[in-house]
DNA sequence: GGTGTCATGTAAACAGTTACATGATTTT
DNA sequence: AAAATCATGTAACTGTTTACATGACACC
């Protein structure tokens, strides 16, 4: 489970609440989880018993009361570690892909339709991966090299996005162009 | 759980065994699925308990006996109404650019490493998603237009590594390129 | 004699999502 | 008056992976 190393990295630059982290997670791009409640919550209690975050309670009247997390020296050790782990290959969930797969039962229309509603989910994702990185919400750049890095990285989720984009719009016009040789 | 409508879709173009279908959802790129006895098993139960599909059990002298799976009817309806929903947006869970994320606490060397490191993964899976393709294991083929489609949807997939190859270079040249900048 | 393939299935564990529960305050 | 925000947490469910179990045969 390394949505544990992602909450380490995050409280790497700041001292923050579970409710705090959960926002965090949930609005980020490229940290892919949910962020739901059982998540978060679980995970702050498993890096508190070992002994990766400290916690310190701040009772509030009118509201209730927080609970502020604070990595140990332990969690930061434990985050560089895991940073200089073996890289994963990336993973590609293309429900579409599988849909496409069995989409020749299809008439002409039916499949342009499909492809159209396709290229229109991309395109959103699109708008809204662009929106995220202009407000730039949680943000960490506190070098030079951290700025490049995480400007990186968001730009790795919108070629992501483009490339797909690029992709449907290739597939329509090869569907356009071999119809002669498609009909009898 | 869309692992069932795979299964119709993979049996819409021939029946085959539980044993078959695993070994065609592990090997192939875009059915993303690790295609474990589990999954196949239990979702073939509920194929059947819901007539999408039908069995005939074979048996056979000197090995297990098998049960192949036959689409029905209502099974290829279900199919088709399922090709027909609105697609979902394509997924990513690149786990490197959460550990990239926090990679300014490394050595020059130290990152140049990771990137080295995810860069050799890409690669490879590149090589295996072209030997995939070109092997064809498993490639449904019966009109020109499908043709033209699963060729495409190999394509995505080899598209969206590339993507990430490109990336990590450019991500590379960029470190290089503004070490003055970076360097007080 | 050990490993791999064919062929079925189950058990246990882990991961992840949705929904529920509380309760005060602020916004619409 | 209703909905959203702050802030914590739990329960129930679904999805996914790993490992176990059987037993014959083929290959090295």
């Amino acid at each position: 489970m390394s949505i544990k190393h992602a909450i380490l990295g995050i409280l790497s630059c700041n001292p923050l609440t579970g409710y705090d982290l959960k926002k965090i997670i949930r609005d980020s791009s490229f940290m892919y989880w949910s962020g739901n409640n059982n998540q978060i919550y679980k995970s702050l209690v498993e890096l508190l018993n070992e002994g990766f975050v400290t916690n310190e309670v701040q009772h509030q009247e009118s509201s209730p009361s927080k609970k502020i997390y604070t990595i140990t020296k332990e969690g930061l050790a434990e985050l560089k570690q895991w940073v200089l782990s073996t890289p994963e290959p990336p993973e590609f969930k293309k429900t579409f892909l599988v849909q496409l797969a069995w989409a020749d039962q299809l008439s002409t229309d039916e499949l342009n339709t499909l492809l159209s509603q396709y290229e229109y989910e991309v395109k959103m994702q699109i708008v809204m991966q662009q929106e995220i990185r202009r407000r730039g919400t949680f943000t960490s750049d506190r070098t030079p090299r951290e700025k490049l890095i995480w400007d990186m990285i968001y730009q790795n989720i919108i070629s992501a996005y483009e490339t797909e984009l690029a992709w449907v719009k290739q597939l329509q016009t090869n569907l356009l162009g071999s119809k002669k040789e498609l009909l009898p």
